[in-house]
DNA sequence: TGGCACAAAGTTATCGTTAACGCAACGATC
DNA sequence: GATCGTTGCGTTAACGATAACTTTGTGCCA
């Protein structure tokens, strides 16, 4: 190791020893090139106004040469804290969560926020296993769908301390935060509606999965505001498998086959809906006439199938906007709160008799 | 500060004066409650079978008392990797590119790998701003949608020296690895089609970003293929806004108005088609009789409407698994490569004239 | 001209984990 | 019984940033 007097090459030697020099440069790489100290050149990207104006410019520069990314990992180990926000949900499939996370995720970018995702599948075991994940990111908070969780799941989110916004459900033990409706609500307006419209014997239909709680309310609600008008019985058609139209197809047919008198139909969710209309108008049925349909979640096609589906329109992107709104409230230190969303029936030509 | 000199309580006095004593986890606290180093908690951990049976028991049991999680921060900052895969898409809405993310997602799963996400909109400043924010975080690899970005996130992308997976588009520069397929044949195939089938005078209508370049490429096929045939003028409704059956309900109203005489109308994206299918409807245009409409995306309901829509399914599931194989290929050491990934024309009813 | 405030930059400790290395105890080998 | 490889664990030094201090320089005023 060679020490130049004059001080211009102090130590080049680790220029030449270490094996991939031509690595992702630093802090520590910049404040060399520019001659200034690591903290230096930190400050000129946290604290601008701390750094001479000449020499911020230089240290740009240099940044800009190099194509320096700050290394998130050593900021937010030594700062204690992530710009991270955990966004667990249920599925993704059919655009049932997509425009939530898709508000959500540009309303916390505005706020330097970054979504780490995650796709339980309903699957319990997973979503123990994401959390732990996404919390082992030391996230800034933590959004999730629903707010039924396995223990574990509740007991590991309440350990971290972080703002937990429990998004579309409410109505149940809250962690911290939640923003959503109340899905029993939504089955009793289902019944009732049906039955305003005349509609005697109620059918379901759909994808029911153990872990979906959310389903299993609005059927209860259904059920629940039946009976209240003297509907004893409804017939159930249920799968545990995830929903789409041939499965809507398939269980409206054997529906059909083994109950003769069916006057509406309920479903879980409008992609298996397309399938029932599918179904019906390959065995003559006529829609709303012979038998109504209603569905829930208002796809961007509900509007456009044949005849037009009544259907359950909850408030994605309020529940997204909000639920960012939470984020950054609970994150300077607001209060948790649990806030009920909008959401409409949207009266359409499936359920529309003409008396 | 009072030394015991019999060594048992060197230094409680940290139990005492600090703020928030009972804090989250670290492997320092369960290193001290099982009585080990840190090192040997981490190994019990990491490379279990280095540690003795009855030690490991005893450090997990610890772990699970404390409801342990570990700091991914100091791991991924310590071990110079982590297990994150960023994946930037341009959209999220209407399915377009929610399964490829879900199947993507737990593929990744399976293998232990993060998905942290980013959303562009279409929107380069935005894509820069993403790619920066996600590459900060060091991830293992990234996959994104195109291959047609801004030079500053090829020039980062290439920088950062990670896989990095371009999805939906290949035929152009690439990075390093690409996996999709061919927009100018969707197109050219589309208007092969409708000639095939009869139609003379083709339209285009529905959303036209400037930063969408695969729908650009499907319309230069789409107007090659038709110049083949003869048929140089197409008319041409777009707007820079997302596609929705609203939009296209409304372009292919004004199109009407304009264009007296149209044979078929090739829709950008299903959602707008769902909208045009109600124009045509609204003003007592028959499909596929008078009018044939085709589109691009085969979205959930497009075998729904009425008359079903044909369309292009593109294999987005087959993307997402190809693009996990990819991900863990490339980072074990597997070569980049190209893959082309089928699409179907799905031949439906809107296209189907009774000649 | 000395003292003092303030701006601008450097020093040092720290975050929680991993990796490289060190070392003791132990059984196998010749 | 000296040597050696293994097993099992502890020590120490990174990793790349941030934050709390400390130091140095500069202008202003009495």
């Amino acid at each position: 190791m060679t020490i130049d007097m004059d001080g211009k090459h102090i130590d080049e030697t680790k220029e030449l020893d270490g094996k991939d020099v031509r690595s992702v440069p630093t802090l520590a790489s910049i404040a060399e090139k520019v001659g200034v100290s690591v903290n230096t050149v930190s400050r000129a990207l946290r604290a601008p106004n701390t750094v001479r104006a000449e020499l911020r410019k230089r240290i740009n520069v240099a940044m800009d040469e190099l194509n320096y990314v700050p290394n998130r990992l050593a900021g937010g180990l030594s700062g204690m804290r992530t710009d991270i926000v955990g966004v667990v949900v249920t599925s993704l499939y059919y655009s049932e969560f997509a425009s939530i996370i898709d508000t959500l995720q540009s309303a916390l970018l505005e706020r330097d926020l970054q979504v780490m995702l995650a796709n339980t599948r309903y699957n319990p075991d997973q979503e123990i296993k994401l959390v732990r994940s996404i919390l082992s990111w030391r996230p800034a908070a933590v959004a999730i769908i629903g707010i039924d969780h396995p223990p574990k799941v509740v007991e590991l989110l309440k350990a971290s301390g972080i703002p937990i916004i429990e998004m579309w459900d409410t109505g149940g033990n809250v962690i911290d935060t939640a923003i959503g409706f109340d899905h029993q609500a939504v089955g009793a307006a289902q019944a009732r509606h049906l039955i305003d419209q005349g509609y005697k014997k109620l059918a379901f239909v759909g994808s029911l999965r153990e872990n979906d709680r959310r389903a299993q309310k609005r059927l209860l609600g259904l059920e629940a505001e039946a009976a209240r008008a003297g509907i004893a019985a409804i017939a159930k058609r249920t799968e545990p498998q995830g929903g789409s139209p041939d499965l809507g197809e398939r269980l409206a047919g054997e529906l059909l086959e083994t109950h003769s008198e069916i006057g509406a139909i309920v479903c879980n969710s409008d992609v298996v809906a397309f399938g029932v209309l599918r179904a019906l108008k390959k065995r003559g049925k006529r829609v709303p006439e012979d038998i109504g349909v209603i569905a829930f979640g208002d796809n961007e096609a509900a509007a456009c199938v044949t005849p037009s589906l009544t259907t359950i329109r909850p408030d994605r992107e309020k529940i997204g906007r909000l639920t960012a709104d939470a984020i950054v409230a609970r994150i300077n230190g607001g209060e948790p709160q649990t806030t009920v969303v909008d959401w409409q029936l949207m009266f359409r030509d499936s359920t529309r008799r003409k008396d």
